[in-house]
DNA sequence: CCGCCTTTTTGACACAGATCAAAGAGCGGC
DNA sequence: GCCGCTCTTTGATCTGTGTCAAAAAGGCGG
């Protein structure tokens, strides 16, 4: 479990600090965290956190994407999260965690022990609601992914992945680039979607051929025709508008 | 939408008292909850919110099961929520919810008008960190089932289904009974798991031939074989502990 | 630049669960 | 107690996706 510790970067030029559970922090809270934060580094593939082990850090994502898994008894195994920067890792008030958690790609984290940071929580109200919206918006993203996992076909589930990461992209990189990053590997894709790593390939040919998406390498794509794109995903673009 | 109002019962012989958004709560806070709170009852099936439509109140379900679900553009629908007496509907600090609330059973709930809620969340802190246990216990059933949606067989789902119940009755009537409720119909537990009617339908009888479970009649069942029940489920009994 | 290892693609086939259809059960209203 | 409704069961068939297998394409170290 080759984990590195590296030197800190200062809380005020981080680049989650508008985002991450420190986000509603004033300059003294910050201070604090600051105290007792350090980082750790992994390498695309490096598991992190196994299910049922003593939680002693609980961390916010910097840089990377780390995945949160599920397997049963036979070795089947269900992403139930994608963790990117800013995304916090462990849960204050509990010490176990229910799946394990893996560097999906190069990977570093912000790390706090457990104890200190479950006593700032207790103290100020900024981490705590900060967290609480964390939370939330996990949960929403979750219910997504169980219509998508429990109704959706295999190429309305491609589809869907496409336009999030699509759409990640367009947002993140605060320019219209039309290029954006496939993170991982067919078989983790496959386990995110809840299909085998054949069916993802096909169905990413598929697109392709119909001329919906397109492939400069194995992990760049460039979506061409956003709106079958869209169609593909079989979402209700209504936003629930009663008439 | 047949929705009336009842008198309310008192905060301190409320049945959900120690589990709900209210269970950390002090006297005095309980006062402010009480001047604030209203009840609402439902009829079964229901809808008491739909997706998108502007949040007056969050609540707490009192009595009864209600579900949240979210539904694709051709009508397809997925369950992303049981919600049981002492869970809370609504979510602080957004006005509109991703899904359609609908009561399963007939329903009462037991309602807060958003404004004064949010303003009572941000000043005592036992609603807030209470509020955020609730989150984070849906969170965690929520990757349960993103687990079962994506990996397990249609037998394995209504295994699952059924040792939730099973387990949820044997808990919450504090006795040992051998006899559980179904409290739903087999479309909504097929929504509930991701399957069709008939699928459901035929495991529940897999599972009566086989003698693991069997039926009084179709809303009650009795686990005769808690042993096999667990098989069937896939789920790791192992901890995840290392060795 | 070559060879080895991993990842991806492609093909043939099988099967779990969906779909379509119809019969049976349960239950409230009259 | 019978009618008419909804919910459930059962049967026959179809199909999307999984499974098994093997070839192709990258990518990396030497």
């Amino acid at each position: 479990m080759p984990k590195l510790k590296l030197k800190a970067i200062k809380c005020t030029e981080c680049p989650i600090r508008h985002r991450a559970v420190c986000a509603r922090c004033d300059e003294d809270e910050l201070l604090l965290l600051e105290g007792m934060k350090s980082y750790r580094s992994y390498k695309a593939g490096d598991t992190i956190l196994w299910r049922g082990e003593p939680l002693e850090f609980v961390a916010s994502v910097v840089d990377g994407v780390a995945s949160l898994s599920k397997t049963l008894e036979d070795g089947r195994t269900q992403m139930v999260g994608l963790l990117l920067p800013s995304d916090f890792i462990g849960r204050p008030g509990r010490s176990q965690i229910e799946f394990d958690v893996t560097a999906t790609s190069d990977l570093t984290l912000c790390c706090f022990d457990r104890a200190p940071f479950e006593r700032l929580v207790e103290e100020t109200p900024h981490v705590a609601q900060r967290l609480m919206e964390l939370a939330l918006d996990e949960l929403d993203a979750a219910r997504d992914w169980m219509l998508l996992l429990g109704r959706k076909t295999a190429r309305e589930k491609i589809a869907t992945f496409v336009e999030m990461l699509a759409r990640r992209s367009r947002s993140e990189a605060s320019n219209s680039q039309v290029v954006s990053k496939l993170p991982m590997t067919r078989d983790q894709i496959a386990n995110y979607l809840g299909l085998t790593l054949e069916t993802v390939s096909r169905q990413f040919n598929s697109l392709k051929k119909e001329g919906i998406i397109d492939f400069s390498n194995r992990h760049e794509f460039e979506v061409k025709d956003i709106i079958a794109l869209n169609d593909a995903t079989g979402d209700d673009s209504d936003g629930g508008v009663i008439f």
